[in-house]
DNA sequence: TTGATATATTCCTATATAGGAATATACTTA
DNA sequence: TAAGTATATTCCTATATAGGAATATATCAA
């Protein structure tokens, strides 16, 4: 068996780096692909076809203005990323924690030294 | 080119929505293998290499007991995700908003209905 | 030591990309 | 209508799984 699609879920959608990418340059914005194009310098199909996955799950939506398609962020799409993840901070370590957890990891990294 | 790599990131990791159930599962807990074999329903070696692509992200984390080994949700990693998802919360549309698409939704979708 | 229990790994296969190149489609303007 | 611009799609290939089955490894218990 394959791994679960791209267009499956949002988690999906944004596995791939470069949609992470691509997400966050039209964040707030109304972007033509030739602007996006320009403004990240990848090839133009490479750009259309990013926007297609994230349009299939809904985290983009188009509009045709004459012969250019502008694209746009719904960000509401990615609240359950956000949602997701929220379910475990109380699991968070605060501050201190992380300094505690820190000089543990350099006391075991003393003792593997050692040996 | 194939996709990115599910040990690239928390992103890919997650990406899987059995992996997701997993650390949903784990989450503040001290679980052995077959505990969570048995909590899940899943087979063992099923269990096993998810927590071993979970464990080279470092989203888990594992301890041995005799012929046991404990594995536990390092929830610190999942903050990235938090974070990422963060950056887009002040362009989510408000309850309000909310309604307004739903209006618009309706009357294009009446006006699809129409022609 | 031997059998049993707990977990990891290997082998196999179907499948889904991501990127590159080429091309098709859609719209506009002279 | 023809040329030009904007965007999408198709074809190709290398690659990385996820799951199933079988098996290996590690540890305990009698």
């Amino acid at each position: 068996m394959a791994r679960t699609s791209t267009t499956f879920d949002t988690f999906n959608a944004i596995a791939e780096p470069k949609r992470r990418v691509l997400i966050e340059t039209m964040i707030g914005k109304e972007l033509t692909v030739n602007q996006i194009v320009e403004l990240l310098g990848w090839k133009q199909p490479m750009v259309s076809k990013h926007l297609s996955v994230l349009k299939q799950v809904g985290i983009v939506s188009q509009r045709k203005v004459g012969r250019y398609r502008v694209y746009r962020v719904n960000a509401n799409h990615l609240k359950p990323v956000q949602e997701w993840a929220n379910q475990f901070e109380q699991y968070w370590s605060n501050s201190l924690d992380y300094l505690d957890d820190y000089l543990k990891e350099i006391k075991a990294r003393e003792k593997s030294d050692e040996q």
